[in-house]
DNA sequence: CCTCCGCCTGTTAGCGTTACCGCTAGGGGG
DNA sequence: CCCCCTAGCGGTAACGCTAACAGGCGGAGG
C-alpha cells in the first residue's frame, strides 16, 4: 500500500504512522538493538503497511556509502571474464552489494581508464577490474587513490592487489605432462601479445622445455578464437617433426584439432593436443581435450572478498594466486614411434 | 586538484572560483546553452581547475532519476544471455546509462522477481529481464507498475513489451532443410521443459512434420549442456531409423556428434545433426556444424531502446522479433540410401 | 520617454536521509 | 535522599543538488 496521497512513502510517512519521530524510523532500520523491542515491532508494522523503502539517493547523500560495486572488465562474452562477473556478482549480492558493470570492447590504457571513470561518476564504493592486458598495467598504476580497487589477473610491480590463476605453474604442469609422455619437444600456440595471461603460460611453457634442454620452437601467435587455431594449425600441420602441441585456450584448441585432422594427422596418435581453460565443452571435443582447469569462480570470490578487506581500510598490496588443474583426457598420448 | 580542504570539491566550490552563483554552475552542467558563453567557459575552467564531479546522490535526490539501468537475467555464463548482457550494456553507455546487474543462478519466480526488488531498491530508472523461463512469466505479469520494463525472451499474454529472436522460425526453416535433403523425418533433442526457447523450437520442429505428414519422433529433452547431448546422442545412436536429428542448441550438438561417432555412425553421409545458436565454436567442430544464427546483439540493442522509448512514457506493450538465419555447414547432407 | 519582452543570472526552498547532540525517565550507589 | 548513569527517543542541521520563481538589464515598439 503506498502512501496517503499516492506517492511512495517516505520515512516521515512511516514515522507518523508510527507514532514516533523519523529518528527512531532511521534507527530500527540501520541499528535495531537500539530501539525498545515493542517500538521496532509498530515501526516495522508501518514499514510494512506502507510498502516503505529507503531512498538510496537520500541515504547515500548523508553517508557518503552506494552500496553499489563496479566491475569493469573486457569482453564479457568471453568465457573467463563472463565467469568471474558472475561470481563476483554473486558474492557482492550475498554481502549486500550491487554490481555495475562496464564491458570494453577494446582494451587499451584509454578505455580502462574511461570505464573507472565511468563507475566512479557514479559513485560506486570500489571497483574490480579484470582487464588482462599489458596496456591496461600502466592504467593501474594511474588509478585515483581514494578508491578502494582490485586487479584481476593483473602485470607486475602496480600498486594494486590483484586475484589471479597462476598461469605459468599452469602451464608447466601441462608442458611437462606433456614432455613425461615422451615427446622430444613441444609447440605452442600462444594467445596475443600483451596479454598478460598468454604471456604468462609462455614463460611457464618455454621455462620447463629449456629447463629440461629441449629445443624451443618459435611461439605461433593466435587470438583466442578457434578460427585462428585453425589457421595456425594448419601451418603446424605441415612440420614433419610435430608430436606435441600446447594451445592456449581450448577454443584455439578445436581449431587446431580440426587443422589436424584434416591433414591426416591422428589426435593422439600421431600428435598431441592440450588446451587451457577447461571450458564446459572441451570435454565432448573429438577426442575429449586434455586442458588445464582454471578455477574462475574462485577468482571471482577472492577479488570480491579483498575488495571487501580494501574497502574496511586493509591495506594488503599482495597478489593471491588460484592453483590451476592439470586435466588428462584422451587428446594426449605416448610419442609415436 | 581537489578543494581547498582536501576534500573532493562540490558545486559551490566551482561557483565561488567562477565567481557565479551555485545555480549558474548547475546550469552550465546540465543545459549549457541557456547561459552566455563567456560565463560558461569560465565555470568549465573552473570545473577542470578542481577536478568537480557532480554527486550522483544528490543530483538523483532531486531529479528522481539515477541515469542506472537494471539487468537481471538468468546466468550470464552462457553464451546467449552474456552476449545479450554485453550488448545492452554497450547501447545503454552510448546513451548515458550505466548499467548493473542481478544474475539469476536459479530461475523461477521468487529468484526473478527478488532481482527486480535489489534493483528497484537500488533505484533504477527501469529494467531488462532476461529470463526465457515459463516460471518467469508469472512473474511478469506482477512487476510493480510504476517501474519500465522491458523482457527479452518472455511468453505470450504479458504485460510489458518483448525482444526476441522468433524461435519458432528458426526451428522452421532448420527442420525445413533438413526435410528438403531427403530425410524422410528429423528428431529433436530439446533443452529443458520450462524454457521458452525450447518450447518455441519444438513448435516449430513439430509444426513443419506434422504439416508434412512425416512421423513426429518423441522429444528428448537435455539441459543445454555437451554432457546431456552426449547422454541423449547414445541413445539415439541405437535408433536404427535415424537419419537426421536437430538439435536445440550448439553445445548440446557437439554432444550428440561425440555419441553418434563412438557409436561409428558418420556425419554427414550416415546421420545429418543440426543446431541452433550458431557459436563462434561450432564452424569448427567436426564436421562443421549446420545451425541457426541467433543474433543475441540485436536483441540486447533492441531490448535498450525499446525500455528507452518506454522511460520515455510511450505504451508500445508488442513484441519485436528478430529473424534467424541459417547457416548450411557440413554436419548435414542428403538423405543415405 | 515609458513600457514590455527576452536573455541571463541569482535567491529560496526543498528532495529524504542520517549524524550529532540533547532531553527524559528510571534505577543503582553513596 | 540526592546524584549520576544509561537506555530510549526526539529535534535540528546538514549532505549537494536542481525546480521554480524573481529580478536586472538592454533593446524594440508605442
Amino acid at each position: 500500500m503506498k502512501s496517503r496521497n499516492g506517492r511512495p512513502a517516505v520515512l516521515m510517512d512511516v514515522a507518523v504512522l508510527a507514532g514516533v519521530s523519523a529518528m527512531t524510523v532511521s534507527r530500527v532500520l540501520n541499528d535495531p538493538d537500539r530501539v525498545r523491542a515493542e517500538t521496532r515491532a509498530r515501526v516495522l508494522a508501518a514499514v510494512r503497511e506502507l510498502d516503505y523503502r529507503p531512498n538510496q539517493a537520500a541515504r547515500q547523500l548523508v553517508t557518503g556509502r552506494s552500496g553499489v560495486l563496479g566491475v569493469v572488465s573486457i569482453d564479457t562474452t568471453l568465457y573467463g571474464p563472463a565467469t568471474t562477473l558472475y561470481y563476483i556478482e554473486q558474492a557482492a549480492r550475498n554481502a549486500g552489494y550491487n554490481v555495475s558493470i562496464a564491458s570494453l570492447s577494446s582494451l587499451n590504457r584509454r578505455s580502462m581508464e574511461e570505464g573507472v571513470q565511468r563507475l566512479r561518476a557514479q559513485a560506486v564504493d570500489g571497483v574490480i577490474i579484470v582487464a588482462p592486458h599489458e596496456s591496461a598495467t600502466e592504467g593501474l598504476r594511474h588509478l585515483p587513490p581514494e578508491l578502494p580497487a582490485v586487479a584481476v589477473d593483473a602485470g607486475d610491480d602496480i600498486p594494486v592487489p590483484v586475484a589471479k590463476v597462476d598461469q605459468r605453474a599452469g602451464a608447466v604442469r601441462v608442458t611437462r605432462h606433456l614432455l613425461s609422455l615422451g615427446h622430444r619437444t613441444v609447440w605452442h600456440v600462444a594467445g596475443p601479445p600483451d596479454w598478460l595471461d598468454a604471456n604468462g603460460r609462455i614463460e611457464g611453457w618455454r621455462g620447463v622445455l629449456e629447463q629440461a634442454g629441449r629445443p624451443v620452437p618459435d611461439v605461433l601467435r593466435g587470438d583466442w578464437s578457434s578460427r585462428s587455431g585453425y589457421r595456425l594449425g594448419r601451418g603446424l600441420a605441415q612440420e614433419p617433426e610435430l608430436t606435441a602441441v600446447f594451445v592456449a585456450n581450448d577454443q584455439m584448441a578445436l581449431g587446431v584439432l580440426r587443422a589436424l585432422r584434416e591433414a591426416g594427422r591422428r589426435v593422439p596418435e600421431d600428435v598431441s593436443v592440450a588446451g587451457f581453460d577447461d571450458i564446459p565443452e572441451s570435454a565432448y571435443y573429438w577426442p575429449p581435450l586434455t586442458t588445464v582447469r582454471q578455477d574462475f569462480g574462485e577468482v571471482g570470490r577472492l577479488a570480491f572478498h579483498m575488495l571487501l578487506d580494501r574497502m574496511a581500510g586493509a591495506d594488503l598490496d599482495g597478489r593471491r594466486l588460484v592453483e590451476p588443474e592439470l586435466v588428462v583426457r584422451e587428446s594426449t598420448g605416448a610419442a609415436p614411434g
